[in-house]
DNA sequence: GTCTATATTCCGATAGAC
DNA sequence: GTCTATCGGAATATAGAC
């Protein structure tokens, strides 16, 4: 791999492991094993790798429910849960998690791309969840972006209070998201 | 107001606009016309500051929710989410959402706090859910605990949605919230 | 093209003045 | 008891070596 590519897996981490301003050029040379001003050739400002580290996010999303477009609402939705399970496994959170509660205080390029991918999620969500209703697979009673962001949001915070609490309360959630719909 | 009232009011507002990182006593002196240094009489370690706007807002909670103790649960639980829609007016996130995603980089004083309040105002949301189920005002299928952390979850994250979105997402998850209950 | 040596600013914190 | 002058170190970022 890249070196490029191994500082934004590395910064990807950390961000979501401390947070965005808890991390530093230094701990990145430290574990690559050289100097922080090397990273500054990569990335010439923090608030440069901080938007790479979004965008491989969205990226990667968009790969994903590229791939998913075969499956069945019901399994696409899991398939999304799934990945929650995933990053709560390692106990991060997830990146919308970790950089949006302090929004403003990120770099215009790294707000510009944060807003674009909670759009994509909530967007994707919403189309998925009206597919599973006209079919008859997933059930709700009020307006379908009422539905999406009741699930992005639980999720969402779940990660967040999976850290502060030490309990899974993402199992919680899930759970009760599932009972609703199915 | 005394000036380290002031301080943690003015800490608590930073934190929640731009995280606990993100701030420094620089700010604080600034608008308090001071130099920094003074702050730091007040509160030694900036974990102090930090810990102390943690336990303002615990304690705030737990006078809420005592002068709540007389109205039924539905009256309660409408008061609870009346908080979270009177911090996103102020474009601000609540303290849980601000601190919880980078629990690992804080202070030990302060992660204790956090974790404390987490579960404070888990089991008190699962009291007022119970008691509404009991006498058949709020209605819910699941685990009291699934539901009570759908609920707490989703407004937390709401609130760090509204700011990344620009959108109110914090009205399509209360409506979903009650239309499920009610 | 990739990285190192260096600069500059800002951070949290201490010692001591009033 | 309250605040100011100052420190040591860490932060992001630039200029220049290889």
């Amino acid at each position: 791999m890249s070196t490029k590519s191994t500082i934004i897996n590395l910064a990807d981490r950390l961000i979501r492991k401390n947070g965005y301003h808890a991390f530093s050029y230094a701990d990145i040379a430290s574990r690559l094993k050289i100097k922080n001003a090397a990273v500054h050739y990569h990335f010439p400002t923090k608030g440069d790798l901080g938007a790479a580290v979004i965008d491989k996010s969205r990226s990667q999303f968009q790969e994903s429910i590229k791939q998913w477009g075969v499956d069945s609402p019901k399994t696409q939705l899991e398939n999304f849960l799934n990945i929650y399970s995933s990053i709560g496994s390692q106990h991060l959170v997830c990146f919308m998690g970790a950089l949006g509660p302090s929004f403003d205080s990120l770099p215009v390029v790294m707000q510009e791309s944060l807003t674009k991918a909670s759009n994509e999620i909530r967007v994707w969500l919403q189309n998925i969840l009206s597919q599973g209703k006209q079919e008859g697979s997933l059930h709700f009673i009020e307006p379908v972006e009422e539905r999406a962001d009741l699930i992005v949001t639980s999720l969402l915070a779940s990660l967040i209070l999976n850290k502060v609490s030490g309990e899974d309360i993402l199992k919680n959630t899930s759970n009760s998201i599932k009972k609703h719909l199915i």
